[in-house]
DNA sequence: CCCTGATTCGC
DNA sequence: GCGAATCAGG
């Protein structure tokens, strides 16, 4: 994965919104966190301001470098083989799509789920949304790498790591139970 | 433990 | 230049 400009700019952009390192590397997909502090450096942009205190330049601690077979793992995308996919037909559903992410947006509590662990996004696209799967919005919009988070969650709690209270649509959580209980 | 950003340095 | 490994801290 390479720094296109296109990558650059939605970076500078995001990390000036406040975005967190990991919710940007999320968000641009492909990249650590990592990659991205160490991209913002590399950019020269503002770090994070601290709070109150004078905390300030960590000192430099020296990092050991590992001999290194280095077995890196990489490709932070579970495969998508979607299991559950909803029959929805993409042109008038969108509509109504959009109005339930903008209905999670209005209850979105950016902040991490407690202890729940929900996996990261896994680049869904509209047709392959379900019920609790995470429908937050993703990319461009006009481009071919558009998606969703597609965040599905484990344990029938309403929230998405990155997006807080999303647009887990409550309403069918009963049935996915029975669902479910059924299988 | 979770997370955050900062830093180093092999590649 | 890139980013994993690591550190320091909340």
């Amino acid at each position: 994965m390479n720094w296109t400009d296109e990558r650059v700019e939605r970076l500078t952009k995001l990390w000036a919104e406040g975005l967190s390192a990991s919710q940007i590397a999320a968000q641009l997909g492909g990249v650590s966190r990592n990659a991205v502090i160490g991209k913002v450096h590399r950019l020269n942009l503002p770090g994070r301001a601290k709070a109150g205190g004078a905390t300030s330049a960590t000192p430099r601690p020296a990092a050991k470098r590992v001999a290194s077979s280095a077995p890196r793992p990489q490709s932070n995308f579970a495969a998508r083989p979607q299991t559950r996919t909803v029959q929805r037909p993409v042109g008038a559903t969108m509509v109504r799509e959009e109005m339930e992410m903008d209905d999670a947006q209005e209850v979105a509590v950016y902040k991490p789920a407690g202890n729940i662990v929900v996996p990261i996004n896994r680049k869904l696209a509209l047709t392959e949304l379900t019920e609790r799967t995470c429908k937050w919005p993703m990319g461009d919009p006009l481009k071919d790498d558009f998606h969703f988070c597609g965040a599905e969650s484990p344990d029938n709690s309403p929230y998405c790591k990155y997006h807080g209270r999303m647009a887990y649509q409550p309403v069918n959580e009963r049935r996915n139970k029975a669902v479910a209980r059924a299988s």
